[in-house]
DNA sequence: CGGCGCATGTAACTTGTTACATGATTCC
DNA sequence: GGAATCATGTAACAAGTTACATGCGCCG
């Protein structure tokens, strides 16, 4: 029974698969292009780099010539690519989707709208910033492309971030008009009492 | 410093403070009204209604008159309504969402595509059976409105649920077109070879 | 009276974050 | 030589899931 519930190592032997890497490259790829729709931590990422390498998934080398940072790289192993292609196949579990600010804007009212839109102007914020990195590495792969043979998958996913983007945009728009209405208006919480 | 990290501890104060429930019905809750953007589990309710007990945040009463099952409910203290309000007001935290769906298209290539395939309509179908949930429940607001008072906060997380859930139908249909393409034209993988 | 669904709870485990320790290199 | 950044790693903790144990009432 190869397959097992952590995900990390999944993320780390497809990107091992596309070219040699460290740890902190991993890392910040992870933070870069796969950051709309993942992350990890550090303390995740060593530990299962140690444990892939023990179980034979992947292998680590020293860059021989380095002059500069000697850092440790790895690649994956045939016996990595075979369990990866493994993982593909066996279905999705359930995703775990966990939107605190709409938690917090659940159980807020009339009286917080103030605070809700901060919290809503943040998450516009955050997701602009995010955007702009996703830009960006869209931008990349259409200049170098087809350096990986799934060019068109990783455009599917970007795709995808696109229009999620759009619908948090729009709904960030409405949202905060809607809140700034309450704000100014608070007596007329609901159908109009006075 | 009372504001812990621990979002169930908030989500049973929030849920408490529109009305009585048992943890059961809490966790019932959580599993049609919020689903579409949280989940918890017995294993975190639980031991989270016995701490805040402790803490004086909520307090428990056995249904006096229950013919029936009699079941533990409970209600929120002013304490415990003190604590979500300052929970309000605090700054979200960097929303974490993980899409393996994405992860394994991001992953895949060509020689994958039925198995994508299955995966992403698998995505589709979750999602057309949360958005019949919400749906309902969006049915059961609409019928007994304003009994909580933030009837408005509630449409505007629906509206949320909404826009999202059309992104993903029709991503789920523009990649299934795609991969089914790729599916059928399998030499086609780049530009047009042949 | 046996099984099923409701209901509460716990223990063991897995997963994930945070804070810290360490050292090398680069830039001022 | 001191600060910043690159880089690796670990230990302690926090969060979350799963599987299990238990008991009650209802239905056939």
């Amino acid at each position: 029974m190869p397959i097992k519930k952590n995900k990390t190592r999944y993320v780390i032997l497809g990107l091992l698969n596309e070219e040699h890497l460290s740890g902190y490259e991993i890392k910040r790829i992870i933070d870069t292009r796969l950051s709309f729709f993942w992350s990890e931590s550090f303390g995740q990422i060593y530990p299962q780099l140690k444990e892939l390498e023990t179980e034979g998934l992947i292998a680590a080398f020293h860059q021989p010539d380095s002059n500069s940072k000697a850092s440790k790289k790895y690649t994956i192993t045939d016996q990595g690519k075979e369990e990866l292609q493994q993982w593909l196949m066996i279905p999705v579990e359930k995703e775990i989707i966990r939107y605190e600010v709409l938690l917090k804007l659940y159980f807020s009212n009339a009286a917080s709208s103030d605070i809700m839109l901060e919290h809503i102007k943040e998450f516009e914020l955050n997701h602009n910033k995010q955007r702009k990195l996703f830009e960006k590495f869209e931008e990349q792969l259409k200049q170098d492309i087809d350096v990986h043979g799934n060019h068109r998958q990783v455009l599917m996913v970007l795709a995808f971030g696109q229009k999620v983007w759009e619908s948090y945009a729009s709904w960030c728009k409405e949202t905060i008009k809607s809140l700034e209405d309450i704000s100014a208006n608070p007596e007329n919480s609901d159908k109009g009492a006075d």
